[in-house]
RNA sequence: UGGGGGAUAGUUUAAUCGGCAGAACGGGUGACUCUGGAUCACUUAGUCGGGGUUCGAAUCCCUGUCCCCCAGCCA
């Protein structure tokens, strides 16, 4: 078989539609600014404890493509800090499956093991700087004085020692003088911080444990949290993207590279990993499965490690598509199976030649079919839409297996395959007409004897239709073949989410794996690459098992199953999702308590309070500026040449609190009175609130007066109808296909229409305005 | 009950710093078919709840609810 290759490039329309994240978001930023001298440096950083599985393909997909895609760089390297888990088998597992996946890190392979030295010498800076000291405590003492989440830890009574002491006992601990656990190098930080990371976290501990790369030359080892960040730092890293549950540890990322690193420094940044349903992603688990015998082995077909993957037959593009699909969000998240099915048949369909593969036969002898006559057909690899050309010969003979499911003795209405007495097309041959069951002792069917109608080789039956087409083998021909079919591992969507005395194992799905021992394929498959991926036509798509198949024991593994439109009937899932109602409960905002506590403490911000009643605010406005003496100050001053205390209120609150954030009033680039002045102008209607938006946008930046601002500007309100007439019905002749929406019911578009008209007077008009005079001009 | 994150169709994810809520998968219907596949067409369904600001809110303000992460000398 030369016609069609094993490896054909896939389809090539999804090339262009990369979707945006918000971490191209931040890398393109940072690119217009400058910040790294629009240079783009990320890393995977993989422990070598373990095989990497389809949620670091994602982390992958993210830190190479994106690398990629701004003509930066992307390092691997192995973060390989714990001498007692890690193994050199790993790491060649780890770099097998990133290449596999497509991805190159060129000469930028690294090991966070051959920064020791550096590292020590980091870890001796901060002691001399007094950020770091060696702890004395226990284990057990150094967990009990952190504290909890909710009560500050104890500082350690180690805590101050000298430098010079700090510094002995450091060196002293590397030299290899003390047992493990009796010392650990600790950041001096804040025992109290409400992020139990911050509390003094550990930098270093003793290990007297033979390391695979570094062997023993080190008995002690860095943390993670210290390793990490100056690892980054060391190799220029820019852009250090992981998982959501790193989000705490920015904190400490931050406090070392700050102390340690001259800017310009990497910075992390977070997104959501993977979590696929019916399956679980963690090492932990999966080593389970592997170690209690649950699977076969790291690269059992049914497990979502990239090996599994791998071996089940499923292509690197079709997990590079998936993971390009999924896209990187901040929202924990859960993704169907069915997603990733898709990608992966999509990808099959396109390269995989159809033949022909009998599961579970039935045999069928063709009575009316000369005993000793065998024709060769010929039988295209590909069908009509895939625009490749070749084909196969497949023999045919008064003797065939069809599939058990092909043929039914009593068929519900709808069923368009074999029944007695009815007709069906063989693929690539002709129809048949069964005439005949017969059975065994017991009644099970186990032949059929049918006719064939020789009129019917690649043409229509005369006078009558044929619906079904089925596969089928010649009995004589067909190779025998073992076939293995893979279902979801577990039988529920969230293995993670167990009940009551149960643990994850207890979802295991035993269907799991289906072992066909008496399928019959094809023999043309004989002459093909053994890593040939096929449909089996009307089954699924298959592939040889790269470990377990040979030319005269063929065992072939469904890569997945085609999908099924008929047999959907009983799909009824058992769900376990959904969104628990959100129940209202009665219980008191921090925020508004904090207003509370406020006034309670100060005559002055309750007087405040009941003066803005009699003012005319709304509870709500008085309650937001009386919480907080800044925002009296300033509400104060500003009201003073104003009329209308209840728009400076909605101003302050709604717009100028949201512009701010968390910065002060009172450290603003202009007074208050030049804010109560902006509020004036849009009671006055000088200006619109849009344009008085811009002025504040001014005044934020730079300072200013806004008077001056609105002259310099020109942002005078455009109130008269005669001036907005010609940009309306310049808008309204640019959007013809709108407006006849509009008029055709879509009224919602008047949101756009008023947009654009705004726009185009770059939001000078008076929008009350402008939307009666576009209500009026579509209606007519 | 501290701190840090998060909430848009069933699922995943968009929406040019307030201006048409859009896509993919899934579901449904139909067309086509020598694969009950593929393809095509149509369709279904959403801004966590309650207030407020605005001509206009997924987006801004207030408030409530729910989910995830942190008390390893793991990463």
């Amino acid at each position: 078989m030369q016609a069609h290759s094993p490896t054909t490039e896939p389809r090539a329309d999804r090339a262009s539609a990369k979707p945006r994240d918000f971490i191209r978001e931040i890398i393109e930023r940072d690119i217009a600014e400058g910040t790294y001298g629009g240079q783009v440096v990320t890393r995977f950083p993989p422990e070598p404890n373990g095989y990497l599985h389809i949620g670091h393909a994602k982390s992958i997909c993210l830190n190479f493509g994106v690398a990629e895609e701004y003509n930066g760089r992307c390092h691997l390297r192995f973060d390989d800090t714990n001498p007692t888990t890690e193994d050199i088998e790993y790491v060649e597992s780890i770099k097998e499956a990133i290449r596999w996946l497509g991805f190159d890190w060129g000469e930028h392979l690294y090991f966070a093991s051959d920064y020791f030295e550096q590292l020590y010498q980091f870890a001796e800076q901060l002691i001399k700087d007094g950020k770091a000291y060696v702890d004395s405590l226990s284990e057990e003492e150094i967990r009990a004085y952190r504290g909890t989440v909710t009560e500050p830890g104890r500082e350690s009574p180690y805590r101050n020692r000298s430098v010079e002491e700090n510094l002995d006992l450091f060196r002293r601990m590397r030299a290899g003088e003390f047992p493990d656990g009796a010392h650990v190098l600790r950041a001096k930080i804040d025992m109290s911080s409400p992020n139990m990371l911050l509390r003094d976290p550990i930098l270093y501990r003793i290990r007297h444990a033979h390391h695979y790369r570094t062997g023993d030359r080190w008995c002690i080892y860095p943390m993670y949290d210290f390793a990490h960040p100056l690892s980054d730092a060391i190799e220029h890293i820019t852009h250090s993207l992981c998982t959501l549950e790193f989000e705490n540890n920015r904190a400490i990322y931050d406090w070392l590279t700050e102390n340690l690193i001259d800017p310009p420094r990497p910075r992390q940044y977070e997104f959501a990993r993977l979590n696929l349903d019916y399956t679980v992603m963690s090492k932990r688990k999966l080593l389970r499965l592997v170690e209690e015998g649950h699977v076969s082995g790291w690269d059992d077909p049914r497990l979502p490690t990239l090996a599994g993957l791998r071996r089940r037959g499923v292509t690197p593009e079709a997990i590079r598509t998936f993971c390009d699909i999924i896209g990187v969000a901040k929202v924990n998240s859960r993704v169907e199976y069915e997603l990733l099915e898709h990608t992966i048949r999509d990808d099959l369909n396109y390269r995989s030649p159809r033949v022909m593969c009998v599961l579970r036969p039935l045999k069928v002898i063709i009575t009316n079919y000369p005993e000793d006559r065998v024709e060769w057909l010929d039988a295209p690899y590909w069908p009509r839409d895939i625009p490749k050309e070749g084909s196969r010969k497949v023999p045919f003979a008064r003797e065939l297996f069809i599939e058990q499911d092909d043929f039914m003795e009593d068929p519900p209405p709808g069923y368009h395959r074999l029944a007695p007495g009815r007709e069906v097309r063989l693929r690539h041959s002709y129809v048949i007409r069964c005439d005949e069951v017969i059975k065994d002792e017991a009644g099970e069917v186990v032949a059929l004897h049918c006719t064939y109608d020789p009129e019917t080789l690649g043409a229509r039956p005369r006078g009558r239709k044929v619906k079904g087409t089925i596969h089928w083998v010649s009995a004589a021909h067909a190779l025998p073949a073992e076939v293995r079919l893979y279902e979801r591992l577990f039988i529920k969507a969230n293995p993670d989410e167990v009940e009551e005395g149960k643990t994850f194992l207890d979802y295991l799905n035993p269907d799991s794996l289906q072992i066909l021992r008496d399928a019959r394929v094809e023999p043309s498959v004989a002459d093909d690459p053994p890593d040939t991926r096929y449909q089996f036509e009307r089954q699924g798509y298959f592939i040889q098992d790269c470990v377990d198949s040979r030319p005269e024991a063929l065992v072939f593994n469904r890569i997945v199953a085609l999908r099924d439109s008929w047999s959907k009937q009983a799909a009824a899932t058992e769900a376990g999702r959904g969104r628990p109602e959100p129940e209202p409960g009665s219980r008191e905002g921090t925020a508004s308590e904090a207003r509370a506590r406020a006034r309670a403490a100060s005559p002055e911000l309750a007087a405040a309070y009941d003066r803005y009643l009699a003012m005319g605010l709304s509870e709500l406005d008085a309650d937001i500026i009386s919480g907080d003496p800044e925002r009296v100050a300033f509400f104060d001053e500003a009201v003073r040449d104003l009329e209308d205390s209840k728009l400076l209120a909605n101003w302050l609150n709604n717009v100028l609190l949201g512009e701010i954030q968390d910065a002060s009033l009172l450290s603003l680039p202009f007074s208050p009175s030049s804010f109560g002045r902006l509020v004036a102008l849009v009671a006055g209607g000088t200006i619109s609130s849009v344009s008085a938006k811009q002025v504040l946008a001014e005044m934020l930046q730079k300072g200013g007066d806004p008077e001056a601002i609105v002259e310099e500007r020109g942002l005078r309100l455009i109130g008269d109808e005669e001036a907005l007439a010609t940009t309306i019905a310049d808008v309204l002749a640019r959007h013809p296909d709108k407006v006849a929406a509009y008029r055709a019911g879509k009224t919602g578009l008047i949101g756009f229409f008023v947009g654009q008209v705004m726009r185009a007077t770059q939001g000078k008009a008076d929008p009350r305005l402008v939307r009666t005079l576009l209500e009026k001009r579509l209606a007519s």
